[in-house]
DNA sequence: GGGCTTGTTGTGCAAGTGTATAAATAGCCT
DNA sequence: AGGCTATTTATACACTTGCACAACAAGCCC
């Protein structure tokens, strides 16, 4: 048991390293996130928002006038990465539109949209928009984003199917498939582990191409 | 301005009525809900929480071990009238099988069961269920409570129409239904304007209509 | 390398939290 | 009517919270 020369000055202040602004909005948002899902609002507090993101309590308020401020960000943060992620599943330029839907469907049935820690942060934003008129605002112009995208697809597959819907039935399928999809996806995040993989996103196409009425396609036979 | 006999010594204690365990419980778990949908769990603090249900905070610790049994208790009593009232809708012992199921989703579909406040409380809540094993459970049971009676009513519905389903599409069935029932439920909670009165429950039932393959009724007619 | 900027730390503070407990009183029992 | 008990109030306490601010040092600029 050598006393090597003490390294560590009893009081010694912490070392630190300076982080562009960019990376440390980053870090704390992130790290914002991560304690909500893990405590909910009323446990993340700023110092464990701090902790998580290896820094201090008060450097927190150097880049946030203040923690509704943070929250307000990590929130359009989230809901920002999680239409990005949904509608990327639309980019497919070379399938039909039939495809491009069904792949769609499946796509927000299965990791990472369907994901325990993403559902725990959306339910608990959500939770607070009826009392927060911003959240509220935020929530709404990302589903009306999502709808606007289903219905797009819905009329590309309904014109290939030679139908010709108005606009009012375009708009309740468009609401009907969303609802699909949003309550598969809650099931999914809160339940994964009662349905086999891909279950969810074969009961959802199925769900949607009866919702309009497409005949189902012969089932990839003996091979 | 006369200097009536002073009614309220300046340091008088509060007057106070004694109410039975059972009432009180019950004040207090609707003034927790109250002020969870209000100020969200972070808000409700046991003075808040007492206030509302016009005690003083200690009383709380009378009746309950602490505010984290509280809590529970009052998402039990959330998780318990919200299956209750759904279920509710499905006794109507003479109609037809169609009938029922379609007089269920419209059930689900408007007031009181779509309800703002009942919708911020589940979200609160149900965020909390992938930290919080009792809530994790106290959902499930709920949501397969709720499965169960749609794949009854399902099963019901398939055999008047002679159609003779497995159970593995059965199960399928009712979770579909059971997601559309949820999508559109939460659509309506967070933006009820948004959709004229009965738009939704009609939505919902041509959806679940589709869903099982059921053929369109001809439409009330001209008249 | 030496100064300067500013990102970062540490400390302090008032307000609010859940819980513990003593004091008071409402209302039943006899 | 008068005592007893359990409900209710009130106060205290240790702790956490968000925020303010002064001290400090990391690393760029010259």
């Amino acid at each position: 048991m050598p006393d090597a020369a003490d390294p560590a000055p009893m009081n010694a202040r912490r070392k630190f390293r300076r982080e562009g602004e960019g990376r440390r909005r980053q870090d704390l948002i992130e790290a914002t996130l991560d304690s909500v899902a893990e405590y909910g609002l009323q446990g993340a507090s700023l110092r464990t928002i701090a902790l998580r993101a290896g820094v201090t309590a008060g450097l927190i308020r150097h880049y946030f006038p203040g923690k509704e401020e943070l929250l307000q960000e990590a929130y359009t943060a989230l809901v920002g990465r999680m239409t990005e992620q949904a509608k990327a599943a639309l980019v497919m330029d070379d399938a039909s539109p039939r495809q491009r839907l069904a792949a769609f469907v499946t796509a927000n049935l299965n990791a990472p949209i369907i994901d325990a820690r993403v559902f725990s942060l959306w339910a608990t934003f959500i939770g607070r928009a009826s009392a927060d008129p911003a959240l509220a605002r935020a929530h709404r112009d990302g589903y009306l984003g999502f709808r606007n995208e289903v219905e797009a697809v819905v009329a590309e597959v309904l014109a290939a199917e030679r139908h010709q819907p108005d606009a009012s039935a375009l708009r309740h399928h468009a609401i009907a498939i969303n609802a699909i999809i949003d309550g598969l996806w809650i099931e999914g995040c809160l339940a994964g582990e009662m349905f086999s993989p891909g279950e969810l996103a074969a009961i959802g196409i199925k769900a949607v191409e009866a919702e309009l009425g497409l005949v189902p396609l012969k089932h990839d036979a003996e091979k």
